[in-house]
DNA sequence: TTTACTGTGTAACTTTTGATACCGACTAAA
DNA sequence: TTTAGTCGGTATCAAAAGTTACACAGTAAA
């Protein structure tokens, strides 16, 4: 594990944090559409991500959801450590969207190594700030836009992440993602397909890049 | 400033802390309607609230703005901290809700305080995640509510903020705050008047607790 | 090949929100 | 007491989004 560790984080951290880490964190693989993490469960690990991509969700009150935002290589969830430190459950869902590889690192050893490394404070600041960024762009959206360009906004996300420009998704997957409805979805897609940005194909969006 | 100091922040921080901070930091007052932080400028200073409140607003691409959480009392602005430690300009504006004391802490100290302060860390973490609940709760409103319902938890949270069920704004400021029109602002304050939970008065709305 | 299911397109209608316009009441300064 | 400005109520219309219903094409299992 210390050579994923190294690959991945090396010029972050130092040879030292690299080996505890290796020492105290447990590797876990997943598979596309796992739930990583659901509404209410309690967290004891912190996880950092070493390859693949996550989907974090937010739940509707009484039925529903909303994608917030989504985590690459070498980004950690703040809203899980949010759940650490606070001792309370998770306030989001996290459900892979690709396949790909976590270290899980217990809660006590991240709390000791921020007194500790000085890398690790500041990694853990930006993964902080970072996720702060992200739930503005995600206020940003809700408050300011219309549904079309939230998701051709989400297309874009999706292509970028999945490092294609076809999207296999279905339109009630995308209602899901945006809270809305599959035929608000059909709608706007269509009218994008007329403005010549997107194909539709079944189950799956090609995205026009011009 | 040792003893407004202790005051509030005596059973967080230790004396050594509280000396150090009492040191290097300037205390500054402010009045109501007093613009803290503008979108853009650059922040070299992290706040400590000590009395009175603070609303944070998101800015609109073209125009307009966005209501994202009050500080009271014991708050600091992660949103501040995040440009501190980015280096990067300010994502938000922050406006005086009343008049109040916040104590300003040079941004090299926070740094230093962190690898040197157990207290410090805790607070700082602890308001990180404080703010990530706060942005949740602004995505709940804007994605999972309509206006009528972001509008009467507006008034509660104004009436809480404020320690008065006379919530002293017009129309006008509400709808700014919520980023709508005053005319629907009119329409859905008319509404919860005729439901009975609320009273109009000229530049002034009354709550009704049943 | 029949059958059942999934995915998409579309029409018709409702609700919510936003935009414009105008009026009357109140307020404060001239 | 004029007068100008602010504040709120309301009517009308338009746009955005949500709802319901149904048709049809592709897919996969029986």
């Amino acid at each position: 594990m210390i050579d994923l560790l190294k690959e991945n984080y090396g010029f972050i951290f130092e040879e030292k944090l690299l080996e505890e880490i290796a020492q105290v964190s447990t590797l876990r693989t997943f598979e596309e559409g796992d739930i990583l993490i659901d509404f209410g469960d309690y967290i004891k690990f912190m996880p950092l991500l070493l390859s693949g991509a996550i989907k974090i969700l937010r739940e509707d009150f009484d039925e529903g959801e909303l994608l917030l935002y989504f985590l690459e290589k070498g980004d950690t969830c703040a809203m899980t450590m949010a759940c650490c430190l606070g001792e309370t459950k998770s306030e989001i869902r996290a459900v892979a969207e690709t396949k790909g590889e976590v270290v899980m690192i217990p809660v006590a050893k991240m709390e000791e190594w921020l007194g500790k490394y000085k890398s690790w404070r500041n990694y853990v600041f930006n993964s902080y700030n970072n996720r702060l960024k992200e739930m503005l762009m995600a206020i940003d959206n809700l408050a300011f836009m219309n549904m079309d360009e939230r998701l051709y906004n989400y297309l874009l996300d999706k292509a970028q992440i999945n490092k294609s420009d076809f999207i296999q998704n279905t339109h009630q997957e995308i209602a899901y993602d945006l809270h809305t409805s599959r035929v608000v979805i059909s709608r706007l897609l269509k009218a994008l397909e007329n403005e010549g940005k997107i194909k539709l194909h079944r189950a799956s969006i090609e995205l026009v890049r011009s």
